[in-house]
RNA sequence: GGUCCCUUCGUCUAUCGGUUAGGACAUCAGGUUUUCAUCCUGGCAAGAGGAGUUCGACUCUCCUAGGGAUCACCA
């Protein structure tokens, strides 16, 4: 049993978007889960007029950050090698001669006016163009000016793909394609079938685009006379809203957008995984490692899923949650080491707040944290004093009843009782329930006006860990202003 | 139009002929000494339609409808 090689095999014209990831996801899936399985990055770069410049080092990139290494393919620095197929014209010319030789490709006479004239011909007849029906007679010997098309030979297939199951495909999906374009690159039809063959790909794992094209590479396989990898056709992501296929075009992000907005490749990972494939229990959160274990081809679904961004806020979430629990140092150092930017609030890092108080601020709000951009707007209050911010109060649905002169009584009734505390969490809170009895309040009451009062913020964790990592004379301090704006 | 694929709650999905059709996200309602979140409890919510096979169909077959892909010197 040959060893399990999978590949993916972008173009580089543009960023990846979690259609193109998750398909690089599952044939990454596929290698790892098999002894001595490889995965092979190549870059497919045969078009010139749509190739973006830093693309492939963005795709790169991307894998990098989610984690699916490759074994073989680019440098990391973006210098071109084998696995860039401009770099490989050479071979893809051995095997046009092959083919030529064996008379099962020939020159393209026509221009392109002329192929379209054809086109336009059936149509207008309410037949399907076929190239082949136009095939010339004696074509003229391919000097490499002109397109060289595969002279197919139309039969009906049927096949398994891995994850649709069994096919069947009439002659009429086959035609005699282009193998090798007017300026001497290999359109990818071609190409990735002689890479394919030449990397030792097993599993050929790729989008629903290329599904009704497979007939024309199952003939060309034939006329190499090469058994055919195994072939996983994976279903489209949609769009949020319609049925489109997600596209770049109706929005679909950068991947390394998430990256930015403080998302876990974990939980990334996960996410995608769950779009369109599951083990058959009830579990949602997976790690990695068990992606690896239980992934199956024949367990990804037909048809394709929509995209819903809030399940992978959820998942983020999760993710977060668990990787606290497991080591709450490794989330502190998560959210330091980040490429784009440091996710916490500029202030965390001025002279008074060292690495331990920030620690204490992300136990605090570890598990409201679902991705790491929110952090300042969760933790802003703990390293500056928020501006003090009236309608905190008139709208709380608690506070408002009451007179600014009666939440003023309360407040100084307050102060008095936390001045004697030390302001450790467990003396705070009988503080707290101490002061609730002598002013007869609810905490609803209490615990919103002094939860303002100090923190002047819309949320906050619960009001006794906030005040004793805020402290004492800090805390004291902003009661003493919110005093003087209660007037 | 040709070829091919798909169709279970709003969304992601479970079910290998027999289930009160299950779970999760979202949403709604409660609870956990305030808020936000977490956590817990509960509610709402689905087999596109029609025939057939069968004792029995979401599951198998056919038809219809709807959706999608593709029909480039793009991948």
């Amino acid at each position: 049993m040959k060893p399990v090689r999978t590949r993916f095999a972008p173009s580089p014209t543009g960023y990846l978007h979690v259609g193109g990831i998750r398909t690089a996801l599952f044939a990454w899936l596929v290698a790892k889960q098999s002894p001595g399985g490889k995965f092979i990055l190549r870059i497919e770069d045969t078009d010139q007029a749509r190739e973006v410049q830093g693309s492939a080092q963005h795709i790169i990139d991307s894998l990098s950050w989610l984690g699916i290494e490759y074994d073989e393919g680019p440098p990391k620095d973006g210098t071109r090698n084998d696995f860039y197929q401009s770099q490989r014209l050479e071979i893809y010319q051995t095997w046009a001669h092959k083919l030529i030789d064996a008379g099962r490709a020939y020159a393209d006479p026509y221009t392109a006016e002329e192929v379209q004239a054809f086109r336009e011909q059936a149509q207008k007849e309410k037949r399907p163009f076929l190239y082949r029906n136009h095939r010339p007679e004696n074509p003229p010997v391919w000097d490499g000016t002109t397109p060289l098309r595969f002279k197919s030979d139309p039969k009906a297939y049927s096949r398994h793909d891995a994850v649709m199951g069994d096919l069947s495909t009439s002659p009429e999906s086959i035609d005699d394609f282009i193998l090798v374009k007017s300026d001497g690159y290999p359109t990818y039809n071609f190409a990735h079938i002689v890479d394919d063959v030449d990397m030792e790909i097993t599993h050929v794992i790729r989008g629903q685009e290329f599904l009704s094209s497979v007939p024309n590479y199952l003939n060309l396989y034939e006329a190499l006379d090469i058994t055919p990898p195994i072939l996983a056709t994976m279903p489209h992501i949609l769009g949020p809203d319609g049925n489109k296929k997600l596209s770049k075009r109706d929005g679909a992000k950068d991947i390394l957008d998430y990256r930015k907005e403080g998302y876990l490749p974990e939980a990334m990972r996960n996410f995608l995984a769950s779009l369109g494939w599951n083990d058959g229990t009830e579990q949602e959160v997976f790690s990695t490692k068990e992606l690896i274990e239980k992934f199956s081809l024949d367990r990804v679904q037909r048809s394709g899923a929509r995209f819903d961004e809030r399940r992978l806020l959820w998942l983020n979430g999760a993710h977060i949650r668990n990787l606290y629990e497991d080591d709450p140092n490794q989330l502190y150092r998560l959210l330091g080491e980040s490429p784009d930017a440091t996710f916490w609030p500029e202030e965390a890092f001025a002279a008074p707040y060292g690495a331990t108080y920030r620690k204490r601020v992300l136990g605090l709000v570890q598990e409201r944290l679902k991705f790491f951009a929110e952090l300042p707007d969760l933790t802003n209050f703990f390293f500056r004093d928020l501006p003090v911010d009236m309608s905190l109060i008139d709208n709380n649905k608690q506070l408002k009843k009451f007179s600014h002169a009666e939440l003023k009584t309360l407040l100084e009734q307050a102060k008095t009782t936390l001045e004697t505390s030390d302001f450790s969490s467990d003396d705070l809170t009988n503080k707290l329930n101490e002061l609730l009895e002598q002013t007869g309040q609810k905490p609803g009451v209490l615990f919103s006006l002094i939860r303002v009062a100090t923190t002047w913020a819309a949320a906050s964790p619960g009001l006794a860990d906030t005040l004793a990592v805020i402290g004492k004379d800090r805390s004291l301090e902003r009661l003493n202003r919110s005093l003087k704006a209660l007037l």
